[in-house]
DNA sequence: CGTCTGTTTGATAGCGCTCAAAGGGGGTGG
DNA sequence: CCACCCCCTTTGAGCGCTATCAAACAGACG
């Protein structure tokens, strides 16, 4: 059963309530499971720890720029980030969403190649980025999960692709919910109702359509009793998920 | 300068006839600097030669399949692969391509996750997935360099993001070309006239429109005087570079 | 020289965009 | 607590870009 475009990534067993042992940040971390430093333990940990610091963004700051020297690397903890590119003339296209264990700014070139945007509330490990790169040196697994979970980020945008150059307006949205759905459901939360964090111009900038074609394609899906919107406007639900699935493109 | 949506690989510095010194294929390798490999030492590459196999593809021919098992990883000498998606209905998307010096075949999940076909004769190098995955125990540099060469496919393939979902038909082939103009001088080929090695319908199919839009744009970008067309049909001429980048979203 | 395949050109239609206006929800100030 | 405002979303009308359908054209090969 191939997910609905993206790609699963190590689950959250159980809430885990990690109890705050130690004084450091990574000692009370509770989503360690999710995240690249998943394969260090104690001692190593503290290492991480010791180069690292926490913070917090909240809904609608930017974390980045696309052009920004690419000097600070993160670790998600908590909420949604939005990474996404401009052409000059102001046009948008929306890259992907990370969540919390995720794992970004890290790039080859002399810049951020994307923007980051929190559009939740958003709490963050921030490091320098040479700081981490001398602690992959020091632990190979380190990097050796990163490369795991970048190629995850590469199958997922390589889905996007399908979804862009060759799906119609109302497979997109249809793959969007269940993608949405699939990923609440990895970090531990409800997949029905979808939270549908972003908002409807977002959508659009990420699925190549407009705020007005993202509308008219969930009133046609709720006419279809497909989904229901409900009454927050962020909460939709999935009535009918094999039709969803369907549409979305015969997975 | 940022370039025409794709991420520059270690560039070829000279023409390299290396003398095949010893009797194996990795002493004699051309294109080891462009390469995973290009971070092993002599005796390394020893180790990594014994786990390989080389053998060649002709034009037209499948490396694999989207939905097989991964059981073998390649490296490209030589030629031109094309990694594509299809729907159910049959419609499909061009993925990106792979040229010498690249790394295909490794994912995360229980099969490949795209197509790969040569659409040039094509040599390559032949590793069992679980070999290289050991040898990626012994050398951590190799998963470094790796995760670099992935990070890059990442670049490349979030551009083609923007370009799908936010660019017009003939912004669309004007990246395209300089794209492969680029590439071709990263190999230390010529990069003016383009060579285009794959028909009109792949390009389709790589840039989201059918065959018949390809050809009607190319042909107003000839009446532009922004490229002429050779007599081969996969020879073009960039005669006003600038405008082309123009074009190609502002770069 | 004929056939086959891939490309170009042409005519038409449709999906999604643009422009425009109405609707709705949340926050703020009275 | 209510009224107003602002922003986001939804709905509507019309158009444009690209797809579709169809035919002419061209190059490769026998």
């Amino acid at each position: 059963m191939p997910p609905s475009g993206f790609t699963k990534k190590p689950q959250l067993q159980s809430p885990s309530p990690r109890e705050p042992s130690g004084s450091s940040p990574c000692a009370a971390c509770t989503v360690r499971e999710l995240a690249v430093c998943s394969v260090l333990e104690k001692g190593e940990l503290e290492r991480l720890n010791s180069i690292m610091t926490n913070f917090r963004l909240s809904k609608g700051e930017n974390l980045f720029y696309e052009g920004d020297d690419p000097n600070f690397v993160f670790n998600i903890t908590g909420g949604t980030v939005q990474l996404s590119k401009l052409l000059p003339d102001g046009r948008r296209q929306v890259i992907g969403y990370r969540d919390k264990g995720d794992f970004l700014g890290l790039t080859n070139s002399q810049t951020y190649n994307c923007s980051a945007e929190a559009i939740t509330d958003v709490k963050l490990c921030k490091f320098r980025r040479v700081d981490l790169e001398s602690i992959f040196m020091e632990y190979p697994k380190l990097e050796s999960h990163l490369l795991s979970m970048t190629r995850n980020n590469l199958a997922d945008t390589t889905e996007q692709l399908l979804l862009l150059g060759r799906k119609m307006a109302i497979e997109r949205v249809a793959s969007f919910l269940l993608t949405l759905s699939d990923r609440a459901a990895n970090r531990g939360e409800p997949d029905n109702p979808v939270f549908v964090a972003m908002g409807r111009h977002s959508v659009g900038d990420y699925l190549g359509l407009t705020t007005e074609t993202v509308s008219r394609t969930l009133t046609r899906l709720k006419r279809r009793n497909v989904i229901s919107l409900g009454n927050t406007l962020q909460s939709i639900t999935i009535l009918d998920k094999d039709q969803l699935a369907d549409l979305a493109g015969g997975y």
